[in-house]
DNA sequence: AATATAACTTTACACGCGATAAGTTTTTGT
DNA sequence: ACAAAAACTTATCGCGTGTAAAGTTATATT
């Protein structure tokens, strides 16, 4: 580093000897100047260290250069996971992430896109709560700022949505266990956040009937985001008060079978699909932690990583060529049936 | 919302029948204005959707209202959880948290640092790497802006450091196991990422040679931020090759814990301090999910909301009143016990 | 009611960059 | 070697705010 402090563009441009606009240019994109000049620049770059100032950029700049990553819930791992490999997607492609979660709350999803309207992002992937979302906010949101849904769909919201298909995931478990065993009942939450959770509820159903097997849901009762602890609690209750009609359980999403795991395991019931265990319980998603249970949770996974690379390659084609025109893009990817120990 | 559009803070300051310096004084500081004055401009704010270019703002300021919030890894639901809580006091001390994951690698963290130099952060509060960080960088850049260090300390980096008393915390859970049955071996790995884990490794030693006991150490292989898995596979060869001096294990943290539950289930070895059970094991730091394994584990609960608070507390008196002149501040808060199944 | 003071107004400049126009130099292709 | 094209230069404006100075009006104090 050399003596002078370089505290603008121009003070930069005078010691590299190449003028503001060139010095300009170059940070917008390297290859738009000489060779000649950007070896210059690049060299005084090693010597000084100066970067251009981002407020002063975004705000003369007409788009900016971030991206909004709304998740309704960093505490789960599943979208601890997806946040990562997206961000990773989003700084490849030169752009920069900003990650918010929604803990849970309505009300906090809405203060996240507030902020990120201060932010005048260039677009935004949001993983809506669902169901508790405001929806009508959320869609005004997404009118004055390109916006990609992934995980929850929120119907006509924004440009595309990239999720899960339910519906096939569901009937390969619920087909699964039926042909391993007894027909399953289905473990879900009495009032979900989720939207998910209605189609998983709906695709059970579709399943069991068309296999000849009479639907039997559990449903309990529980608020909020904590999963486990209701999947554990009503679990407890369901194997207390044995309200369950066969061996086997079809749980809505991973976090409450692994609640329920733990209430089997605590009411010494022996969970698995070999001999000399009474329960079956599968879930769904492939939870980070699905396979450190015990047993090991037998599960759908699915594919985050083509719902992720998707879901921001959209929204940089919307960014990069405006709207398609195409008019709003629904896509589901297949989950894959991952079977381990419990059941 | 009326008619006319507002696009800046002068649009603004016309139909709301005051002078701009004197809206820009209310957005700095709505208490600064008269009470007359404020009710006009509230009026205003009703009836019109305005709010001041955050990037305009940012450049005049001399320092932004922008706090870094950096933690090793958010797909750990611990970081994930002491983040949220720290996202809260930020934000309601009228601040802005930004929160970065280095993903367990010190080139994202360097990265992460770099990002937020970018942004001019008021403050920046950091949980390192540790041993796997590039010190010097890191400190380097708590000489540029003011950083308060939590969870992991890098000795005379940042102007001070929260996390917990790993002397205290261990001493106390290997009293009990000593108490409750056979003395623990100490489960963690070869090359911990961590400094956290030394201190616990001296904690451990020091506890078991003063309770009159042979300290035993299993140093596992394995790298990165895996622990479940390590804990899982490094495990099962442990049990197998019957590695254990006593029945008790105490597990460096309790991701370790999970895997090697995990194994010991696979293994048949049943877990827990009951009889009939070949195995104790303990972790250490109440993971979210500690209470939900098979058996529930018994652990270490970090004081992680006095972490919190602390931190926050003083990254924002140092933005406020200047540096203390106190000297670099260390304080270690006491873990708590949490009896569980597991040991 | 007179005075001190706090709060306002107008005016002006600063911040650091993007963008553009008009003129100059360098590179490229033949 | 020459003209055309590309890349540069200088000059200037605009972005939306913070901030300071100087003068004016409203509020609080006695």
């Amino acid at each position: 580093m050399s003596g002078e402090k370089i505290k603008n563009m121009e003070d930069f441009a005078v010691v590299s000897g190449v003028s503001r606009p060139t010095v300009s240019k170059y940070f917008n994109d390297p290859d738009s100047v000489r060779q000649s000049t950007r070896s210059k620049i690049e060299a005084t770059l090693e010597r000084y260290d100066y970067r251009p100032n981002i407020y002063a950029i975004n705000q003369n700049r007409r788009r900016t250069k971030n991206i909004g990553l709304v998740v309704p819930n960093l505490t789960d791992p599943f979208f601890a996971a997806i946040a990562r490999t997206m961000e990773g997607l989003i700084l490849a492609a030169g752009y920069n992430p900003l990650l918010l979660s929604s803990h849970g709350g309505p009300d906090q999803e809405i203060s996240n896109l507030d902020s990120l309207r201060a932010i005048k992002p260039a677009g935004v992937l949001l993983a809506p709560l669902g169901r508790a979302s405001h929806d009508s906010l959320v869609a005004e949101f997404a009118e004055e700022i390109p916006t990609v849904l992934f995980d929850a769909n929120l119907e006509g919201v924004g440009e595309a949505f990239f999720g899960s298909d339910n519906a096939q995931s569901i009937d390969l478990i619920v087909q699964y266990l039926c042909r391993t065993g007894e027909p399953p009942a289905f473990f879900e939450m009495k009032t979900p956040v989720n939207p998910n959770a209605f189609r998983r509820r709906l695709a059970y159903e579709t399943s069991m009937k068309r296999l000849g097997q009479e639907p039997h849901f559990i449903r309990v009762d529980g608020e909020g985001w904590d999963f486990e602890e209701i999947g554990f609690r009503e679990g407890s209750r369901v194997i207390r008060e044995n309200l369950l009609p066969t061996n086997a359980v079809l749980c809505s999403n991973d976090r409450l079978a692994i609640g329920l795991l733990s209430a089997a395991f605590e009411s010494d019931v022996k969970v698995g699909l070999g001999n000399g265990c009474g329960l079956r319980i599968a879930g769904h998603d492939d939870h980070p932690f699905a396979r450190y249970t015990c047993p090991s949770l037998t599960t759908i996974s699915q594919d985050y990583g083509a719902i992720g690379a998707r879901s921001v390659e959209t929204i940089l084609a919307l960014i990069e060529d405006g709207k398609s025109g195409k008019g709003r893009e629904v896509t589901l990817f297949e989950g894959r049936l991952v079977m381990r120990g419990s059941a």
